[in-house]
DNA sequence: TTGACAGGTAACCATTTGGTTGCATATTAA
DNA sequence: TTAATATGCAACCAAATGGTTACCTGTCAA
């Protein structure tokens, strides 16, 4: 619950998903690339980015003078363990079972 | 974008994520059921309930004086759908070509 | 018919949120 | 070295949010 709260709220903003929604589009971008075509400032995303970092949805790594910016599916992915799958039970539990023996080989990241 | 984001707001907070907790475990509740327990007077209550209901994760029914909640599964599932199988792309398209089959009116347990 | 019960409505309040402006700092290029 | 570039930080602001108290309405039972 106490996890799960950053990133529900990390969520809940139109503009933080609009700039995951790029991030998926092109990974490792700067925090100015970020901010073009937003209407919005360079802070206004800024913090944006560190709600987002908060929630463990975003990571980044400095490069000289710039900060590159990289999507983090986990947090996401744990939220729909917990709340779709469980929400009409029980016919996604055979297709949670399938989801896991099809991650399963050869994957080394997301599942636990 | 515009109709995710009553639901991604709906569930930001954690009260009304409890909310749907209990309906989940019991459905079709009233007013004052769901008020049992909760560190919270009634009207604060009603208020995520009517948040929920814009949303569209939770509809009622009035039976007499009261007031029955029931949960709705759907949108939860939309924005699953629109947002954790496009999250790493493509080693989910596959679950969700499952998913659909899995889902499709008729089909109960004959996957194995 | 008259309370008691379930819920609705409205005004109000403190805090959070999403945004701004202004200025400071660090890195790179000329 | 100096100027432009990329980002950081702090103060501030309006509006939204989550909650309260107070009172009103409708329904059921005695």
């Amino acid at each position: 619950m106490t996890d799960d709260d950053a990133v529900f709220r990390a969520l809940a903003d139109g503009s933080r998903r609009q700039l995951l929604d790029r991030l998926r589009a092109r990974d490792g971008q700067t925090l100015g690339q970020l901010c073009q075509g937003l209407a919005m400032t360079r802070q206004a995303v800024a913090k944006h980015l560190a709600i987002l970092e908060e929630a463990n949805l975003v990571a980044w790594h400095r490069q000289g003078r710039e900060k590159l910016h990289f999507i983090n599916p986990v947090p996401i992915h744990q939220i729909a363990r917990r709340w779709v799958t469980q929400f009409d039970q029980p016919r996604l539990d055979a297709l949670a079972a399938l989801k896991e023996r099809l991650e399963a080989p050869g994957t080394t990241d997301d599942i636990e």
